[in-house]
DNA sequence: AATATGTTTGGCAATATAACCAAAAAGCCA
DNA sequence: TGGCTTTTTGGTTATATTGCCAAACATATT
């Protein structure tokens, strides 16, 4: 057992799960852009207001965003505005997962 | 429906899915240090072989890890060397946490 | 060829996730 | 108070994940 490491990778791969859905990825950038409602939100996403509040729970549980009830609203911001640059590596290894791709396809003869 | 964003950030949340397991994050660290046989790392983790090699099916399967077979073994390694910087931010909610965590107990009078 | 070593695959049971609907809460406004 | 709006919670169903064991494969060794 790796126990020296397996409560800090615990907890990292606790955040990670939370980021790691196409709905989740979207709220986290659209309040990079700005606190939004969960109305707001879920207009843009087109799922059932319960679908889009189980996302936001979810992210907040994991310390991702924060909650500011006001009046009627509950608006949603980034609680690490950091989270977005974040996605320069991923973005390395779709774009590699694209090259071998093509690569294929041409090893096929297109 | 969010459809111009949406096949990117389900290829983002499809990586980001594949690192979100403590095993997986320590295989992950493991090979920052350089290629690993599955029995090297079977060793470290303490699961069996085939939770292991099951683990690093899904890496190699979201194209974090490469493989190559030489002789009787499979030695895995990074596809992308940037995987590990990676985890400034995640630390950074972490550490969020943690403090809040701290806030807590000291407002309930430790 | 037979055996040993290292890895993957298939199957199963337990648990977790995701989406929807319906209903409950919480706050506003008349 | 009663009704409206916004958000959360509970329940259900469908699907996915995790971990182990057993069995299959592949490669090396004797």
């Amino acid at each position: 057992m790796y126990n020296d490491r397996k409560a800090i990778l615990t907890a990292r791969a606790k955040v990670l799960k939370a980021m790691a859905h196409p709905t989740r990825l979207f709220i986290i950038e659209e309040l990079e852009r700005g606190e939004r409602c969960v109305c707001d939100l879920t207009g843009q996403i087109g799922a059932d207001v319960s679908t889009v509040s189980k996302h936001l729970s979810v992210l907040k549980q994991a310390g991702v965003v924060l909650d500011d009830k006001r009046g009627n609203q509950v608006f949603y911001s980034l609680r690490v505005p950091c989270i977005l640059n974040f996605f320069g590596c991923v973005e390395s290894v779709l774009e590699s997962n694209a090259r071998e791709h093509a690569t294929l396809l041409e090893a096929v003869g297109k």
